[in-house]
DNA sequence: CTTTGGATCGTCT
DNA sequence: GACGATCCAAAGG
């Protein structure tokens, strides 16, 4: 009898095929694997889909403005706002160009450089607040609106997302988006069950998984 | 533990 | 001129 095979192995580069396709396809597949840059790390462990034009809620909905534009571009490029007059919040974008769908990584595991992220966010007592939420992720990382359009493939702009062979989960946990009006109960908010760096969504509804 | 309000400014109407 | 794909501290149970 052998040991079950380890989960993790040297990690690699996620191939741009992977965006080519849905925001509703890819975010569930998005789930534990890794973001990388900075000499940091973290695992995703709560996403959002959002799609262009069918999606009232999306950015990209009334078409394409100078704040949205990497979301009319090619797949595999991070898509940064900023919110609320001090927020960052990072996005990957999916299908080609012109279709302008993404995903909205709303929490990190942090893996690596996490005296780093405690250096970029000061005042935090715990591993666990350190990016479970999407402006949060951002400050710990280090990502604000210079790293818009980044490329995750190339890791030209020093950032990348990579498998380390952790497979999504078979069943992710789901429930409706958080923070917005238009179309908050469409259940495309997806995380992994049970881990503790999930945000902590304010007034949200009955939520599946756990 | 939960609830509430303030911070702060780019973006689009 | 209004409003955020948010976060945090403070106050109350």
């Amino acid at each position: 009898m052998s040991p079950p095979a380890p989960s993790r192995r040297r990690p690699r580069v996620l191939p741009r095929r992977f965006y080519a396709g849905g925001a509703l396809e890819v975010a569930p597949q998005l789930l534990n694997k890794l973001l990388v840059g900075e000499g940091r790390a973290g695992r995703i462990v709560e996403v959002e889909a959002y799609r262009g034009s069918e999606d009232p809620a999306s950015h990209a909905f009334r078409g394409e403005t100078a704040r949205n534009a990497v979301m009319f571009g090619a797949p595999g490029h991070l898509y940064v706002y900023f919110t609320y007059g001090m927020h960052f919040c990072a996005n990957v974008v999916c299908m080609p160009p012109g279709v302008a769908e993404a995903v909205l990584i709303r929490a990190l595991a942090p893996v690596e450089g996490v005296d780093l992220m405690r250096a970029a966010r000061p005042g935090i007592a715990r591993d666990t607040n350190l990016a479970n939420g999407p402006a949060k992720l951002c400050q710990a990382m280090g990502i604000t609106r210079a790293q818009d359009g980044a490329d995750l493939v190339t890791g030209s702009d020093g950032l990348r997302v990579m498998d380390d062979g952790v497979a999504p989960p078979t069943v992710p946990a789901s429930s409706g988006r958080v923070g917005i009006r238009l179309a908050s109960e469409w259940p495309w908010r997806w995380w992994v069950p049970g881990d503790p760096n999930v945000s902590k969504a304010r007034a949200l509804g009955a939520a599946r998984g756990r």
